[in-house]
This record gives C-alpha cells, sequence and structure tokens, in this order.
DNA sequence: GCCCCTCTTGCAATCGATTACATAACTGCA
DNA sequence: TGCAGTTATGTAATCGATTGCAAGAGGGGC
C-alpha cells in the first residue's frame, strides 16, 4: 500500500537482507550466495524495484550518456552518423543523446558540457563558444571545428574535397564555375570555398562565382534564382553547391523554370545524402564517409573519456560520385 | 592547487560562509544579504564552480530533461516535430533529448523510461511494448500510439486524411489507384490504408492494388519496379503512398525509367515534408502540422508532470496540399 | 530595559545507492 | 582444540547539493 517508488531499503527489508547485499545482487551477482540471491530477485520482482539513476550517477561519478550537439536535425545528413556513434557507445556502455544546438536556446546547451549531466559531449557544430566548453566534460569534434580548441577532431579533408569535386567538372570542359557556400564564418564554408578557389587557380581558369547560401534547401533554390537572373553568356555552365540538400533546391527551382540538368547546367553537391542517388537526375557528389565518422568520432571519445587520448585530428576519406548531373557544357568555345 | 573539481563546500569555505549560503545564492538570490551574495558570487568565479547535477537531481528528485523516443531520425519528417517541442520545452525549464529507437537497442531505451533518468518522455514510435513503459514516467504519444497503452496522444485523424488524399486523385478522374503501405503492425499503416479503401468503396470502386512499404525512400523505389513491371492495361494510374520519402523514391525511379509524373501516373504523398515542394514535379501531399504535433505534445507532457492531465486525444488537423505531381489520367475509358 | 519581529545565516538531516572495512560463520589442517 | 583462510553479509561513510528548523543580530515600540 506504499505510494512511493520502491527504494533499494524496500526490498532489502522484504529480503530480509541489507542494502548493500541488494546493492551486490544487481552489480555483483557472483559474490552473492545462490539462496540468497534467489531471495533478493524475488523480492526485486515483487516490489517492482528499479534503482534510481541520480543516487548511482552521484554515487558512481558518471552518468552513463553520451550528448551529441548537432547544428540542423532537420538536415538528414546527420542521421547516419549518429547511428554510427550510437553503434559504437551502445555496446560500450552508453547511451546517446541528442540535441539540435538551432532549437535549444545556446545558453542552456552548455548545460550539457557537465560531467554530472554527461561523461562526454561530441559536437557537431563548430559555432559553439570555445572557451565555454573548456576544462568540463571530454570533448570530441566531428566534421565541423572550433578553430582554437583543442580537442581530437574526426573530419574530412574538405578542401581537398572541393578540389576533387572541381577538377571532374574542369575536366568536363567546363571554364565558368560557380560555387554556392555554406553559412557566413563556418568553417567548412571556408575550406569548400578555398578548395574551390585552388582548383581553378591550378588549371588557370579566373576565381569563381560566389552565391551565398546556409546548406539549406531553401538556400539553394534562391541561388538558383540568382544565377537565372544572369545573362545567358555570362551563366556559369557548372556549379558546385556545398551541400547536397542546397543542390537538391537549386536543381528543383532551375527546372521549375524549364531548364534541363545537365544539359544546361551541370550541378555537383556535396555529402551524398540517401535522397539524391533517388533523384531526377541522380545528382554527381562528393561522398562523406558518415557512418565511419560517426564510429570514429565514439571511439576517440571513449578513449577520452579513459583519459588517454590525444587532440590530433582523424581525417576519413571522401568519394567522388559521378550521377547523372553533371556533364559537359552544351556548347563548347 | 585542487585537482578535483571545486564543490560547494570549496566556496564556502573561500567566501566564509556556510554551503546553505552558496546553495540559495544559486537558488534563491534575493534572501540573501547583498553583500554576502557579491563575496558568494566572486568566490564561485575564482573557483569556476559549477553545480553537480546528479546531486541535484538526486536532491530535486527530478531531471528537468525531457527524452523524446524517434523510430527513426533520418526522416526529416521529425525535425519539425521535435524543434516544436523544443519551443515549448525550454521556456518551462526542461532540455529536450532525442533517442533514436532503431539505432539504440531496444532494452536499453527502457532506461530512459524511469523518473531518475528524465522528467518525462514523448514517444513517437507505436512499435515500443506498452507493458514496460507503465507506471514509469509520465508519457506522450505523439504521431503514432501504441494500442491498449492509455496515455494522452497528440495526432491527426490518419483515415481521414487518406480519404481526402484518394477522393482528390477519384475526382481528377482515376479509376485504378494504388496505395504503397507502411511497415507491417504499424498503427499509421492500417489507418491510412483503411481510408484508401473506404474512400474507394464509397465511390464505388474497386479496391486498391497494394504494395508493400515501409515509409523509407528505397521502399518507394521498390514499389515503383513492382509498377512498372505491371501490364500497362493494369497499371494503376494513380499511387498514393503512404509517406513523402517513398513518393520521393517513386517518382525517381519512375522518371528514371524514362516515364513522367503525372502524365503518365499521379502521385500523392503523405507529410509534406520541407523536400517535397522543390522537387520537379512538385509534389502533392497531405500536410501534417508538424510543428503544432511537437508543441501539443510538449504542452499535454508538461501538464501530465503537473499530475492532470488525461489520456485522451489531442486531434490536429491536416491539409491537402495540391502541386503538380497529380493530373487527371492521360486517357479517360 | 524588555519584548517582539524581521532579516540573515548556520546546522544537520536528507535524497538513494555504493562500497571499504569489519565481522561472523564455516572449513580444513596441525 | 586452536588457528589460518575463505566466504557471505552487515555497518556506516560517502557522493554533493538542498532545505526545514533554529538561532543570532538588529530595529522599533512601549
Amino acid at each position: 500500500m506504499q505510494h512511493h517508488r520502491p527504494k533499494i531499503i524496500d526490498v532489502a527489508r522484504l529480503a530480509g537482507v541489507s542494502t548493500a547485499t541488494v546493492s551486490r545482487v544487481l552489480s555483483n551477482p557472483q559474490i552473492v550466495n545462490a539462496e540468497t540471491r534467489r531471495l533478493v530477485e524475488q523480492a526485486i520482482c515483487e516490489t517492482g524495484y528499479r534503482p534510481n539513476q541520480a543516487a548511482r550517477n552521484l554515487r558512481h561519478q558518471r552518468t552513463g550518456g553520451v550528448v551529441a550537439l548537432v547544428p540542423d536535425l532537420s538536415n538528414p545528413f546527420f542521421s547516419q552518423i549518429l547511428a554510427g556513434m550510437a553503434a559504437v557507445l551502445a555496446p560500450a556502455g552508453y547511451n546517446l543523446l541528442i540535441a539540435d544546438t538551432r532549437t535549444e536556446g545556446r545558453g542552456s546547451l552548455l548545460r550539457y558540457a557537465e560531467p554530472s549531466r554527461a561523461d562526454g559531449l561530441i559536437v557537431l557544430d563548430g559555432s559553439l563558444p570555445a572557451d565555454e566548453l573548456t576544462r568540463r566534460t571530454p570533448v570530441v569534434l566531428a566534421c565541423e571545428w572550433i578553430p582554437g580548441f583543442a580537442a581530437p577532431r574526426v573530419k574530412i579533408d574538405n578542401r581537398q574535397a572541393a578540389i576533387l569535386a572541381v577538377e571532374h567538372l574542369i575536366g568536363l570542359g567546363h571554364r565558368r564555375i560557380a560555387h554556392v557556400e555554406g553559412p557566413a564564418g563556418n568553417v567548412l564554408t571556408e575550406a569548400r570555398l578555398a578548395g574551390t578557389r585552388d582548383a581553378l587557380a591550378a588549371h588557370g581558369l579566373p576565381a569563381p562565382r560566389v552565391f551565398a547560401g546556409d546548406f539549406s534547401l531553401d538556400s539553394g533554390r534562391h541561388a538558383a534564382t540568382e544565377w537565372l537572373a544572369l545573362p545567358i553568356t555570362e551563366r556559369p555552365t557548372a556549379v558546385f553547391l556545398a551541400s547536397d540538400a542546397m543542390a537538391c533546391g537549386f536543381i528543383g527551382e532551375v527546372q521549375h523554370r524549364g531548364l534541363k540538368v545537365p544539359r544546361d547546367v551541370s550541378v555537383m553537391g556535396f555529402d551524398d545524402i540517401e535522397l539524391v542517388s533517388h533523384m531526377a537526375p541522380a545528382l554527381s557528389t562528393i561522398r562523406q564517409p558518415r557512418e565511419a565518422i560517426g564510429r570514429q568520432a565514439a571511439h576517440r571519445l571513449i578513449a577520452r573519456i579513459a583519459g588517454d587520448a590525444q587532440p590530433d585530428d582523424t581525417v576519413l576519406p571522401v568519394e567522388l560520385v559521378l550521377r547523372a548531373s553533371t556533364a559537359p557544357p552544351a556548347e563548347s568555345d
């Protein structure tokens, strides 16, 4: 007739033992006598006892949880990374919890950066303030990184990846190549733009026309309207966009206006999210090894929690995926 | 020269007060003398003290966190719902944490269903075992629901929504209409199929041909290959798919094989995820009020945590969104 | 000068589990 | 019988913050 949740002492009393014994049955069964163990287990069933996690966390000084800070959950780019993390963390005894840095207020986010809240943090958002993160919970950075913040990073070589993409377009014969960049201030934006510039310069081509973007579908659509507004003779014949989501928006708008891809414009994306292989035309893009990024980040974090990790980089290889959205330019000049 | 994290007692000693006073400065500043407060605040700064959450949770018997259990984070359908939740939960003092029921092991999921881990649970996955959820943390169901599990539900009328979709196709003149359903055993699958059947029967049309699916893009593509394998005279002229993701896959495959939408087949989706308005052709679909679903679910949960909630349903209205993927059938017979 | 009231602050119990240490019971061997 | 060694269990301190209760200080009225 007790209304409160049963505590360990309720179980102990029912089984006629001390709380210590009950605790041992739960965490170290083999050191308890078989008969006693049976008694305690039965008492646990009867009372429906479930250990209080807060008390356990306080005592153990660990939470058994890892929090991933994601800049934008609506971007399907992240889901496979998260799956990779969970695949490594679960067997190691950690729960993966996810928080969206956009929807949660900036301030409340740092509440996660507490050892008493999470055993570790995987940060996928490079715009978080470095100084707030310092000297707290172990942190690993993945995909994006925070300049001046020393922590293990798991990433790709964004500059090289952009070079790969642009050289493909150059190889097809394009000479006027545009870039749609990511949000201002983002480290990926810088790196991918730099790679684009490098590749063009290396081939003696003019600097790219750059359209603003923010990785979102809608910003890709907007870039398309700007591209469409250019006189035909000035229009870049190929566009390299810093995310697949933007490439989708770009192609959608271009097609909506009656033009065809790749006949009228070649389009390269970045990320290789699942969707883009099913589009018409299927998108040529740079594949990031998302699952591997997640797994590596989780491994690095576990190592760091154990205390033996160095703040160095793990750089994973990308892959150029050629599909149907890129082709030689219509007329060669 | 202390290596350990500062505790409240370290602050108290430095400021020359008791731990009680430090605690009050943090939680109830106005009852502390201004000068004492200043002293304590300075000591907090100097030591870099941050309260231990585990201890606080144990004492308060609350965690300040709410966990959302999502069946598939890679589906962008959920992100806006989660944003809606966070928008309501944050001002109410709750953090929103998200877990993917696919990637986390089934067993470890129920660890979240503990009052000592989370103050509440928003379940978006109807396939979780009801008996495990009972008598634990307050639960609210959203979108999907668990048969036989009494909890507040926030949902749409899926059957009515399917009727809306199919009647649109019938109104365009289609008579052979197919349905691509969701995963077996899912409550949404049943409801949307039932609505499809109802609408056709109400208009004296034959029962729909049903293709298997699981809401995923790839299963939509697969349904398209089955559709394409049918003799032209038997092919349904319109297809209603139980998710937008499947509709994307379906259209992609159909276009890939050289057919055109809606010329050769009309396609209706379900959900109205952001992407589908940018596709070519833009998808006609059923819009779920995703943000509102999230907000309502959060409100219901907060009420339930406060203790005064009834396990009744909140049903939100859907909207028929007509775009370019549906048109009258090519030849009328 | 005395009493009451308000404002501040400290003391110590408390949240619920874990675990180092102590102790008791039992075995086996000299 | 006595002692060392092993096994099983209980006692009580501990994790770190919160908060009810008590008490001291200071002010005002009579």
